[in-house]
DNA sequence: CGTCATCTTGATGAGACTCAATTGCTGTGG
DNA sequence: CCACAGCAATTGAGTCTCATCAAGATGACG
């Protein structure tokens, strides 16, 4: 399995001189992203499949779960969105999944079609390097799914670890179906599988949020 | 899980006889596509995971497999390439993947700078968009990876259904391990749906790589 | 017709899902 | 401060799907 570095790192590139409201320079971004911010509160949708997709976000604050459901109440969480992340540049006219917040989420939104609709060379380079990066993300996400559970349990904590700025204590935005449609796996199964790695002193769990990782290399390894 | 077959190459030609230089106006993209042609036996590798990613392919005839080895030997498949597609644009400078002839294959190769380098604002535009359409692509493999094994067949049939052509009788170009490698299964769970599938009518298996589709509306049904 | 690879079929077991019960956490009201 | 409700998380028991191991069948090719 790849070590690349998948970027949880966004790219905050020139969008928009859109309506600005607000300016933000973020840290771990080499441009400014502008546009409007806005807030929403836990389970809020920030956009839904289907609906024109006209805006590109920036999370200043909290976590998003991008998803599609699959009937029979079934669900599929594509991606989870973090602080600093950049997301929403779908390349079609309608969104692909759905959009929403997790927790307190506190977002820069920018108009698209400033951007798609400007002839600018950079502009669309910067935009074909950004799908490429999701791209890079996606196809490992879909190496995660060819694994066993403890495999994308280890997968997934190093990878929040990694993103939630590479500390050993990670403290997870998610519950714990969140992580269950993220990995493919039941909500059991995630439970059991946290149960057994603090069983094998690989973590340490002092709140079901809160995961202490002991071991990093070892959940390295297990899915290599 | 899966069982592999890197080593058994026996007959790999070391490369095409490419020597004419071929123009072909490509269906899917607006474009045409200039390069060099060039033909590889079975088995035959037309780059390696790592290599410098500086060219851009086009299938002529025949299939390509796009895969990763994960260690312990098992391979991951990420992608069939069919006639007619254009792949290897990646935004990186090494190859994420491997790529390898499954029957006897004729490509168009370009070389990716002459495309990339050119500041041409619609070429520009033209890469994003086949990244975007990549990028859908693996969403929807991904998605895939999350269903049960007859759901991943049935979406497997109707994909190669549709992008060999859209006719109900499939010649399949691959053999079950790299069907099994695709869809994340093993080859005898390939194997026993095909069979299942049989005997509930929704197909008939003249030969091994021969498929009928005989109920597709259910085939379709299956996996939404 | 024999060899080899591919494919199919069968038997068995491990891993993950489901259903169900229990525990733990948080906020609310007495 | 405690009791309780409501929700999230854990744990247990049983089941099912699919991987694995093993054995045959089929087919291609010399």
């Amino acid at each position: 399995m790849l070590r690349q570095t998948v970027d949880a790192r966004p790219y905050a590139a020139p969008y928009g001189i859109a309506v600005r409201t607000a300016f933000e320079p973020i840290e771990k971004s080499v441009q400014p992203f502008r546009g409007k911010e806005r807030t929403f509160s836990p389970n809020a949708e920030l956009f839904s499949e289907g609906e024109p997709a006209d805006c590109v976000y920036k999370i200043i604050r909290g976590a998003v779960r991008s998803y599609k459901v699959l009937g029979e109440g079934r669900r599929k969480i594509e991606a989870f969105r973090l602080r600093g992340d950049v997301f929403g540049f779908d390349s079609g006219k309608a969104r692909e999944f759905c959009a929403e917040a997790i927790d307190d989420v506190c977002v820069l939104i920018a108009r698209r079609n400033t951007v798609v609709g400007a002839a600018d060379y950079e502009t669309i380079r910067e935009l074909w390097e950004a799908s490429a990066r999701e791209l890079k993300r996606v196809q490992q996400h879909a190496l995660l799914l060819a694994m066993t559970a403890p495999q994308r349990m280890a997968c997934f904590l190093i990878e929040m670890s990694r993103r939630l700025g590479g500390h050993p204590i990670v403290e997870l935005p998610m519950p714990r179906q969140d992580i269950a449609d993220y990995l493919g796996l039941s909500i059991e199964t995630v439970s059991r599988t946290f149960a057994r790695f603090e069983a094998s002193g690989l973590i340490s769990l002092p709140t079901s949020r809160h995961i202490v990782l002991r071991d990093a290399d070892v959940l390295q390894r297990m899915h290599e």
